[in-house]
Order: C-alpha cells, then structure tokens, then sequence
DNA sequence: CTGGTTCATATCGAATGTCAATAGGAGAAT
DNA sequence: ATTCTCCTATTGACATTCGATATGAACCAG
C-alpha cells in the first residue's frame, strides 16, 4: 500500500455522496470538502476521485454539467440523484452496521 | 461486488489480530470468532482469510505451528507476535482516526 | 503577447484485496 | 469402504485505489 493510505477502502463512495449531499460541487470541490471536513484525515487524490466520479455517474447516483468554478475556470459539478440519495442512505446504514460491529470486536476482552 | 459484500475492505487485519490477540486459533476458528462477535456482520470466507493470514504472517505479524482441531483434526494454529501487538495498536488508532473522520462527514449537515 | 503558475479534469499502469468457486486431504461415523 | 464433515489452500476474476502523468483553460507578471 501507498505511503500516506489514510483513505479506508470503500468508504469513498459515502463521502462523496454525502459531500454532495448539500449541494453541488465540483471535482476539486469534493476533494477540498472532504479534506476540510474530516481535518485532513482523508486527502482524496484524483487518481481516486475522478474513476469514482465516472463510476457513480454510470451507475446513476450522480449527474454533471458543465459550469463555471469560483475562479471563473472551466469546470464539471456534479449533482447527487434522487437514486444517489438511496444509494446515501443505504451506504450510511452500512457505515453505522460496520462500525458497530468493528466496535465490538475491538471491546471484546 | 459480491452480493453479500459486508466487510469493510482494509479492516481484515485488524480483525484477525484482535481475534487472535486472546489466544491462538486455527483458521476457520478464527473466521468463527469473527462472525461470532460481530453478530454475523462480519463473514469471512476462505478465499479472503487464507490469503491474508499467509501476508500477514510474512509480514512478521502471526506466527503459525500444526497442531490438533477441538475435534481432533490437523489444524494450523496462528499465534500473534510482538510486531503483531504494535501492528494491532496501530491499526486500531487508524481506525480510531478514520471512524472519527467519518463520523465528522455524517453529522455535517 | 509570452511565459509561468494555478486550477481542473482526465487517464494509465501497477498493486492490492476480496470474493466465488473449487480442490484436496484427513479424521469420524455408519 | 464410503460418506460426511472439518480444515487448509488455491485459482481466476473483478473492483478499487494510488502514483504518476497528461492536457487544457484562465490568470498574472513582465
């Protein structure tokens, strides 16, 4: 594994859901909201984000469409889906199923 | 995916060290320990326990000798080892920070 | 108007991890 | 003996992630 693997594998789709959650963002965008949210703990590279962009989009959850950055760059935002806001949920659910679970594996004596 | 698909991937060794961090166990006891703690959250197959106890053992952090099953059957039994421990330390604080992480995601609104 | 910098999207190759399916051997049971 | 269960193990396919890199557009300095 990389150097600097902070990202736990298969958690990325439920942050950018989530970051997408409120509204629209560019790429760059995701990845800064992310960072910032988290303090830092998930620094999520292009080489990541933008196959899980693509991904999601086929499969629905996302939509996109070409605007404008706040600096006046060229830039695709993407939009979460009435689907991609099922598919929130049900990833949420996960999370909360998972980490009770790893919870208790950990308190176990 | 797989259809059931409920382990959280990169959480794998965590969960075999602090299986194994009480006392030895052979294989599928150690995948019965796992399944047994989380409730049946976690199921891990032959095909993902296998490959990573053989990983994990080059990598110094399990040590495994044969030995005899409760039902009497040849059995290899894996043991933890010193770098097991700090290995086990750190993945627990990783999981600390990325739980924490995500948790922060979740209730930004 | 030219060169450099930043922003932004994008792709590629390599490595990794997981899974479903399957194999195979060894003890137990009848 | 043959059937069953337990246990270890491998194989092939697939998805995900990362590092590195490429491309282009807008802005700025001189």
């Amino acid at each position: 594994m990389g150097e600097q693997t902070e990202i736990l594998q298969g958690t990325l789709d439920l942050l950018i859901l989530k970051a997408l959650n409120l509204e629209p963002l560019h790429g760059l965008g995701i990845s800064r909201r992310i960072e910032q949210v988290t303090a830092g703990a998930f620094q999520v590279k292009p080489g990541s984000l933008f196959p899980a962009l693509h991904r999601m989009e086929e499969q629905g959850w996302l939509s996109s469409s070409w605007g404008e950055s706040e600096n006046r760059r060229k830039a695709k935002y993407y939009k979460i889906t009435a689907v991609g806001r099922r598919q929130l949920d049900k990833e949420r659910q996960r999370w909360i199923r998972i980490s009770f679970a790893i919870g208790q594996m950990l308190e176990s004596n």
